[in-house]
RNA sequence: GCCGGCGUGGUGGAAUUGGUAGACACGCUGGACUCAAAAUCCAGUGCCCGUUAGGGCGUGCCGGUUCGACUCCGGCCGCCGGUACCA
């Protein structure tokens, strides 16, 4: 007989919400443990079977950590702010907010239905004024710092739907609905100065327990680079251009110059004979994406200005050139061309024909660029030196003569925080009719978002909100200045950028958290998501966090101590699951069929956390057939304990049990879920084949097992022990290291490398007596025949290696 | 393009610091139980040759280092994620 799932997951359940088992304690003689899930956008397609993983991973170590008598803060919220509820609104009418809560709804029952252990009373939720006063509030803060300014920054613009849209919404320079043409339109705009955090970003990398590939993305996409910048003047004009370089000993060989397309300068030095491909090439450029222009676009293109750079060192005259392959963003948007020492520069050469001198020894620049070092040549001041030398000779030289200084730049750009959107934060500043802007004070947030029965394109790319009138327009009350609102709303990065601050201290009315509370529970201790979000949404939290740092109201300089990503869960076919190719598992369906047991356990056991996995029903079976294996091992027909539990220890399963503990406990531990399974999996084959059953083994097992598959656990602990609580904070079992191995191990002996014998020895054998016993072999004598032995090697308690021809 | 990751039986995967490749599971084959089937329990299962004993081959491909390489090094090929307004 196997048990019932809907009946056992009801039951446990209920007894869990009833005696609040899952409420964090704050008990001062235990130690915190704070593990958190990245918390989930609550989408109107319901819980998806790859939300579950990451939330199983913590939800294993938190149920661990209570065992092992830690206090456990283990919270769930909603980001709820966010674009698919905003097109909802726009193409249905309804209220996003509305919308919105329904979603949550679902996505709470159906997470409630795999028995997580959260702590509900912390549910936190990004669109609710009471949080988003806070977010508004470190905002203004940032103001109050010089850390938020407003730019012009272009947009993607779509006049036919009146509307500004995501990247992803534009494919191909049209939007994705409607197929309409969009441009790049420049608007003002709120943007953070991340930039000035970036060292800092980079170097505290080193205080986190994070997979090194993923320090290594952030270090990326930060992007340091050292270099120098150079000021070029311009033949018969007064104007000049700076470039940056990482390479400024290179200035010899550069041949050319380009600006981005975007670049005030092209206006002022295109002559007139080139003005019309100029003007025809840059209203081209204009339509690219970044990632157009310069990655995908492995042909280059440009147009030359008709103008002239001097080289400020040789007094060179260089053509000037646009080309898209340079932006406007990055560096100066100008750099000088080294067409012999850079790649990029080097395809540009040869496809319009430009000069390629060579000014370091070594590699062929009539085939390629060489980007190596060298000796530099055709240099003057900096002949014979190698690349290092070259630069910090180069750089003296330029700082002596006022054209040029070191200057370190950062791929890592300020954040655009701005979207023109409804469904966000309002940004919390108003525009006054003098031309000043102030943001709002802190006892007047938050600054809420008006209802309104109808969200609709303003039609100037501004946001919905810019035409609900009585909520832009303001008059202040002590002086009668009229003012207007922001429009403009934050994007969804803001609320997640702090909210497991919130979770700490999630009602609190008059502060952000409370300092002595962050203190007891910061860093977080384990957070768990998806690897997309490895760089921005961990860049612009840890940002933020080091900002209030700095405003002294968190305790610690890194939010997230241990950080890990799990996997993707792909659809049977091996692709990712998506409606439109009907492969996607809906978790409630698995729950109803098989279990919240089941389905936790066979996510957990399909492969390594972090690695993409397709689902699969048989494997799903196989985790059920495992839970029934555990259950009838204890329990019988009629639903009682088996005779076979007994306390009498026969001491079969002593050593596997000891092992299973030590290897359960340190898989938990490293997030190895799919072995640890399999341990206790061995522990269960070689209890089916022993003849009696001790209780400690038992309880030891069940609690083992309880972190995974919790609700036929408790089931099997109260039948087992007769208690009536819940195995919750049963303590968890420990080992004994002096029970872990037999005396007998087996060793192989191998002749060149191939295993030609095996034996039993004692595992206290000498290394001598190991060799012996391997020359002695029978077979490997019967082997060695004819042949002379040249070396042995003897690995104690592994093989003995004879090397013979 | 750039950044990051991954390639192991029919399938998902396992394998300390380089030391028995394939733990555990799915599937498959056989046996027990059953009138029969399902379920369950037991046994076998990398591929090729061989009746057995045993031998050969084998961790994406090519090469290298080593007594010994899934593991280290060089060069390829393929797939996946991110790429700044998807969540």
């Amino acid at each position: 007989m196997s048990f019932n799932h809907q009946t056992i997951e009801q039951k446990w359940q209920d007894i869990w919400e009833k005696n609040q088992t899952f409420r964090t304690t704050e008990d001062k003689n235990k130690e915190n443990f704070y593990a958190l899930d990245m918390f989930p956008y609550p989408s109107g397609q319901g819980l998806h079977v790859g939300h579950p993983e990451g939330y199983t991973a913590t939800d294993i170590i938190s149920r661990m950590k209570r065992a092992q008598g830690f206090n456990v803060l283990h919270p769930m919220g909603w980001d709820a702010f966010g674009l698919p509820a905003e097109q909802y609104a726009l193409d249905t009418g309804n209220d996003p907010a509305e919308f919105t809560e329904q979603n949550i709804q679902t996505f709470k029952r159906q997470i409630k239905a795999l028995g997580f252990s959260y702590d509900w009373d912390r549910e936190i939720n990004t669109t609710d004024p009471d949080y988003y006063k806070w977010t508004q509030w470190i905002f203004t803060k940032l103001v109050e710092k010089d850390l938020a300014y407003e730019a012009e920054v272009p947009v993607n613009w779509c006049p036919a739907l009146g509307t500004v849209l995501a990247n992803e919404e534009v494919i191909d320079g049209k939007s994705e609905r409607g197929g309409h043409p969009v441009y790049r339109k420049p608007m003002k705009q709120w943007m953070l100065k991340i930039t000035a955090y970036a060292d800092r970003l980079l170097d505290d990398l080193e205080e986190v327990d994070w997979p090194e590939h993923i320090k290594d993305m952030q270090r990326n996409w930060i992007g340091k680079s050292e270099g120098a910048e150079i000021t070029f003047g311009i033949k018969d004009s007064a104007e000049s251009f700076t470039v940056f370089t990482t390479r400024p000993d290179t200035i010899y060989g550069a041949t050319y110059a380009v600006l981005a397309p975007e670049s005030d300068l092209v206006d002022k030095i295109t002559s007139a004979e080139q003005k019309e491909a100029v003007d025809t090439y840059r209203t081209e450029a204009n339509k690219k994406s970044d990632l157009e222009r310069t990655d995908l676009n492995k042909n280059k293109t440009g147009v030359f200005t008709g103008a002239y750079a001097v080289n400020p060192v040789t007094n060179e005259e260089m053509p000037i050139w646009i080309a898209d392959y340079v932006l406007a963003s990055y560096g100066t948007g100008a750099i000088m061309a080294v067409p012999a020492h850079d790649e990029r520069d080097y395809e540009f050469a040869e496809k319009y024909n430009l000069t390629i001198r060579p000014v370091i020894k070594g590699g062929d620049t009539d085939k390629e660029a060489y980007t190596g070092d060298g000796e530099h040549i055709n240099s003057d001041i900096l002949n014979g030196l190698n690349q290092e030398e070259a630069i910090a000779t180069i750089i003296a030289y330029l700082k002596d003569n006022n054209i040029g200084e070191s200057k370190t730049t950062y791929r890592l750009r300020d954040w655009l925080f701005a979207r023109q959107r409804y469904w966000g934060e309002p940004i919390p500043v108003i525009h006054w009719e003098d031309g000043t802007t102030t943001t709002v004070p802190e006892e007047e947030l938050p600054v809420t978002l008006p209802k309104t029965d109808e969200i609709k394109p303003s039609g100037t790319g501004e946001s919905p909100l810019a035409v609900i009138e009585d909520w832009v327009n303001v008059v202040d009350e002590k002086t009668g200045m009229k003012g207007k609102r922001d429009t403009n709303t934050m994007p969804q990065w803001a609320g997640s950028s702090w909210y497991f601050l919130r979770f700490i201290d999630p009602e609190n009315p008059d502060q952000l958290a409370d300092p002595e509370k962050l203190k007891q529970w910061l860093p977080v201790d384990l957070y768990i998501g998806g690897a997309e979000h490895a760089v921005l949404h961990l860049l612009y939290a840890r940002f933020w966090h080091k900002f209030l740092y700095d405003l002294g109201l968190v305790p610690t300089k890194e939010p997230f101590q241990k950080l890990y990503n799990q996997g993707m869960i792909l659809g049977e076919n091996n692709e990712k699951m998506s409606k439109s190719k009907g492969n996607v598992v809906n978790p409630d369906v698995v729950v109803e069929e098989y279990g919240a047991d089941t389905l936790r356990l066979y996510e957990m056991f399909m492969g390594p956390l972090d690695a993409a996995i397709a689902w699969s029903e048989d494997g799903l079976e196989g985790a059920r057939k495992f839970l029934d294996r555990v259950w009838r091992l204890f329990i019988d027909e009629d639903g009682k304990v088996r005779d076979r539990i007994t306390t009498y220890d026969d001491k079969s399963l002593e050593v596997v049990f000891h092992q299973t503990v030590k290897k359960v406990t340190e898989d938990y531990e490293n997030l190895q879920f799919n072995t640890g399974i399999s341990q206790l999996m061995v522990f269960i084959n070689a209890a089916y084949k022993a003849d009696g059953l001790p209780l400690d083994y038992v309880k030891g097992f069940i609690k083992m097992l309880a972190p995974i598959a919790p609700h036929v656990s408790e089931e099997l602990w109260a039948k087992v022990t007769g208690a009536s609580d819940s195995i919750s904070y049963e303590e968890w079992p420990s080992y004994d290291e002096t029970k872990l191995v037999t005396d007998e191990v087996t060793v192989v002996f191998q002749i060149n490398g191939k295993v030609r014998s095996k034996a039993q020895v004692s595992k206290s054998i000498t290394k001598d007596a190991l060799e012996e016993l391997a020359l002695a072999d029978s077979r490997i004598q019967e082997m060695l025949e004819g042949q002379t032995v040249r070396k042995v090697i003897v690995v104690p308690g592994k093989l003995v290696n004879i090397v013979a021809n």
